[in-house]
DNA sequence: AAGATTCTCCAAAACGTTTTGGGAGTCAAG
DNA sequence: CTTGACTCCCAAAACGTTTTGGAGAATCTT
């Protein structure tokens, strides 16, 4: 309601001195200091928010960019990791707005509009590709950023992501030790750094391992791509007796393929992600988790890391990816 | 990059008409209007949001506020509502921040923080309770607001809601009509509103029937309170022979006690959000769901009515509850 | 030809902060 | 008495817009 002029007024003070006292300048006496603040207790005075951010050149705000398409939001955990990291940003004045991306506009357009409107101090990105126009934009703007995901990108930018390729590799070997020989992967689209790192990882352990890897289909990442192209992989000649999966949403759909196909619960299956729901599906899906918690204050720190102005290689996070033990890697190696 | 007085300099013309032109009145020439639209086009001015704000007395900025217990989001389509409620926002030049709240500190502070510091235009509430002091005070402050479930306030205000009443006393009604005559809730918290409307539901269809409403047990919102509610009704001398639960997260935690219980699974059951999940368990569990699509762009269009003044009667959506039929609702009303 | 009207444009005043660069006092030391 | 240091305070200048209230020129009316 009130304003620093008429908190002033009321104390017979300036506008000047009011301001230094509230923000505990030490060039305020102590007295006059506690006075100023009871009063502003006292009318509930808050500072404009927008003409403190005007005169300070900061936004006060981060903006976290959702992919509009249905199903490309990310597992449930989003919303908490979103919770948590804005919950952390406001213990530093900071609020995330979340901008999502309308069918008719790219997430570059978005990015300028809140990069060029000094609108945000910085942004988060989610769902990075390989090679991500919006990084590239955000590095030439100079604007500090932090990805969920990496890319490609020849500068190096903060980031937190899941080590995929360990994961998957791991994943497959757990497979070859098991006895299983034909392994097939379920891709997610290829030009997103998760679903390439993933499928390189699988890739890289088939190779250890001497093993053919052609057995490797992608789809979208959502349960009807992984029903699609386990359908693919199905029909192969020789068929695979274990399936790694991009994503747990993928490995749903795959697991409905299995039910429609002979002898297909006899193929073990694996995802990532840990959604919810795996606990339910029939064989409950054993799947795969990144590592850490509250990973939303991590993304908080590092943006308020980012914006303080340290280096980006020092505020890269690889985690590391458990393997979520239930039911449904545990067919038997040689059915099928 | 560039702010209107440089823009106006480069252009030889004043502060004034630069400004005018861009916003497209009709005391600038077509001409200069043209030049000028091509210049800020040019150099890619888009007006610093933090004055534009600052003058106009607007944050162009609503908050929502998200509880912090976790699991207390509400379903996973929240973030979609929230995604489809944002893009239609900024379609009219509003973003909307996430504000969680803190352990340390209530939804009520958090509202008086970002309405006293002018730092929204209005705010979206979710999860109201019966006797909301958010809603009291936003009142008060005579800012525009819209809630997602309604309230007993005196006042009316805007809201979204369900029609949980109308949707449990169907359910209700619809497995006595399948012969079930012990027919238990498991209810929600009754300070939220949700919660008490779809508990006053089932009394009312129990009492329309003739039926005792003691097979009632409350819980806390969550897998674990529905499996502790649940056993209580199965210790009951006369056991329920159908379950109507307040949430598919407690309807879950009850499949599980029905599970451990000799005969459980010979009792029906339902629950209420259409949760994803609920499609994996077994019995696959029928559910309720509130009718109309896209309901983010139904905030968005509320909010937006409401500020623009538009009186709160008229910014109020009850929608009906539709009946999702899966299995879980089918067992015979005689076992047990 | 004088007055009224219309077209274009602009100077200056907000909006409410934070910050710069002092300006009075007071006190102690030189 | 002068000087310097220190304490406490303040006027004024930003920050970049939008909006108010004209001003000057051109065109139309009478």
């Amino acid at each position: 309601m009130a304003n620093l002029k008429q908190l002033a007024q009321s104390l017979g003070l300036s506008i000047t001195t009011v301001s230094r006292a509230l923000d505990g300048y030490a060039d305020v006496s102590a007295a006059t200091r506690e006075r100023v603040r009871e009063a502003a207790d006292k009318v509930g005075y808050r500072p404009n928010a927008s003409a403190r951010r005007l005169r300070r050149q900061r936004a006060e705000l981060v903006a976290v960019t959702l992919p509009s398409d249905p199903g490309h939001i990310g597992p449930p955990h989003f919303l908490d990791m979103l919770s948590g990291c804005a919950e952390h940003l406001a213990a530093a004045g900071l609020n995330l707005v979340i901008a999502p991306v309308p069918r008719c506009e790219s997430e570059l357009d978005i990015c300028r509009r809140f990069v060029d409107g000094r609108r945000v101090d910085a942004m988060l990105l989610v769902r990075t590709k390989r090679k991500d126009e919006r990084v590239e934009f955000l590095q030439s703007r100079g604007i500090p950023f932090v990805t969920n995901g990496r890319t490609e990108s020849l500068l190096p930018h903060p980031y937190i992501d899941g080590d995929g390729f360990a994961g998957f590799r791991a994943a497959t070997l757990r497979f070859h030790a098991a006895g299983h020989r034909r392994i097939g992967h379920i891709a997610g689209p290829q030009e997103y750094y998760f679903a390439h790192d993933r499928c390189r990882g699988w890739r890289a352990a088939m190779e250890e391992c001497g093993l053919a890897t052609d057995l490797c289909a992608e789809g979208a990442p959502l349960e009807q791509g992984g029903y699609l192209a386990a359908l693919e992989l199905l029909r192969q000649p020789s068929r695979p007796t274990a399936l790694v999966c991009a994503t747990d949403e993928m490995a749903i759909g795959a697991l409905r393929a299995l039910r429609e196909v002979d002898g297909g619960n006899q193929i073990s299956i694996v995802g990532h992600d840990d959604l919810p729901m795996g606990a339910f599906t029939s064989p409950p899906l054993s799947t795969m988790r990144m590592t850490g918690e509250n990973l939303g204050a991590s993304f908080a720190s590092l943006l308020l890391r980012a914006i303080a102005g340290e280096p980006a290689e020092e505020l890269q996070e690889l985690h590391a990816i458990e393997f979520v033990d239930r039911d449904s890697h545990r067919r038997p190696a040689k059915a099928a």
